[in-house]
RNA sequence: GGGCGGUUACCCAAGUGGCCAAAGGGGGCUGACUGUAAAUCAGCUGGCAUUGCCUUCGGAGGUUCGAAUCCUUCACCGCCCA
């Protein structure tokens, strides 16, 4: 139960408990156990926060139990409303299907791909007729559904609440009905949806409720919200390595904990020693943040990939030096700076080329700019720097 | 179905005839500083043009010299009543 958050004792305990017993039960049923954790295909990259669960899943798996890795294809056109303080726009079945093509794929830089179970709740929940859904939502009350936070700020705010937003809680307690789940495995935010939903389904239509496993919720690179790639504070699995170093070295020191607890491979005991390290000003914070970052990027690019990813960080964010690779413009020749930041997208639009020039924000070969309509006609090849991180390398038309 | 209130820039939110490209906050960007792309502080944040013009305040019409602000109508949302 080590890195699990369940605000509350007494639940901790009785899951304890309940996976105490399920595990002598299963060992006497001669089986494992049988585990799940379903991810929305809302977007097409999976992040580090999904990662948060997929360790777990990981764990399990080298104990030797049966884990499901469920691709909502279904679910995701709702939307799960858990953490939203508005509704979700509704997906269609080829967002959500091609959203989900890679998930798999991205899921098993975690999981092993021989003991994962891939499954589909499209599967099973097409299924369901309105009679079925009479049955299930017979279950609950709004008063539940309402007690919720999230609901509980739209109502009192006078936002709307959509009737189809109380579907998801059940669709995700019927997934793990129907895989006879002895296990779920989600965030905090999912306690409502697997403890109330899930647990009390299963129970209703003839099967033992499942247990939950509740961890942490990871921040995003804000340090704040939880990651999500809406809100553009997420680190991508599929980032490369150099950019996974980069969003982790942006996150802020007071939020790095959570990713020692819930990303890294790290010990309580070593967690433990950083911190107080960190606490005492024996480490310092940059260095700690480094060690995060390296351990990240290992985990998901592999050993082989840290090194030159730090290198380029500090290349490019310590020493203030070019990157070793940037996109090429080919110059058009009687140009001025400004229309070829425009023409190379380095900007949107000309005023925005022009703040930046009088912020100092511009620098051609390391020389900050002030002529907006300087003409850009230099024979060699030049790098535009635009801000700390935008660069292109600007060659002549004819390339020797 | 009826009554009332609402729809403003990326988000939240002021503005109720000219001084509004539109307060404030968030976010984003730039700079300074630094211990990092952390923290802090400052500036910028519709577009084109070098001092003027164009587009924007849910949609469409209208009133007016002039509207985000008034009127009509349509759409959507909330509250109350049925």
């Amino acid at each position: 139960m080590q890195g699990t958050e369940y605000g509350d004792d007494t639940l901790k305990q009785a899951m304890a408990d309940e996976l105490r017993q399920r595990l002598q039960d299963v060992e006497a049923e001669g089986r494992p156990l049988r585990v799940y954790c379903g991810f929305d295909p809302r977007t097409s990259d999976l992040h580090l926060g999904h990662t948060v669960p997929m360790r777990k899943m990981r764990q399990f798996q080298e104990l030797g139990h049966d884990v499901t890795f469920v691709i909502g294809r279904f679910t995701s056109l709702v939307g799960d409303p858990s953490d939203k303080d508005s509704v979700r726009a509704q997906l269609n079945m080829e967002e959500a299907a091609r959203n989900a093509e890679t998930y798999a794929e991205q899921a098993f830089k975690l999981l092993d791909p021989k003991r994962t179970h891939i499954a589909y709740n499209d599967m099973w929940l097409s299924d369901l007729n309105f009679q079925d859904l009479i049955g299930l939502a017979s279950n609950f009350t709004v008063q539940q559904f309402l007690a919720r936070e999230a609901f509980r700020k739209r109502w009192d705010a006078e936002d709307p609440i959509y009737f189809h937003e109380f579907f998801y809680a059940l669709m995700q307690g019927y997934d793990a009905y129907h895989l006879k789940t002895d296990v779920q495995i989600g965030g905090s935010d999912q306690l409502f949806n697997i403890v109330t939903a899930a647990r009390k389904l299963m129970e209703a239509l003839g099967e033992r409720p499942n247990i939950a496993i509740i961890h942490g919720i990871l921040p995003g690179t804000d340090g704040v919200v939880k990651m999500s790639k809406s809100l553009g504070n997420h680190i991508p699995l599929n980032a490369a390595p150099e950019d996974m170093y980069g969003k982790v070295m942006s996150v802020p020191d007071i939020a790095m904990s959570h990713f020692f607890r819930l990303v890294t491979r790290w010990t309580p005991n070593e967690i433990d020693e950083i911190e107080s390290g960190l606490a005492s000003g024996g480490l310092h914070p940059r260095d700690v943040k480094m060690r995060l970052a390296r351990e990240i990027v290992e985990i998901f690019h592999g050993e082989e990939a840290v090194e030159p990813a730090e290198e380029a960080f500090i290349r490019v964010f310590q020493e203030r030096e070019e990157p070793e690779e940037m996109p090429d413009f080919v110059l058009t020749p009687g140009k001025t700076l400004v229309e070829v930041m425009v023409d190379s997208g380095l900007v949107e639009s000309k005023s925005e080329a022009r703040r930046l020039i009088e912020q100092r924000g511009v620098r051609l070969d390391g020389i900050i700019q002030d002529d907006q309509d300087k003409i850009l006609d230099s024979p060699e090849s030049q790098v535009l720097r635009v801000g700390k991180r935008r660069f292109i390398r600007l060659s002549p038309r004819e390339w020797p």
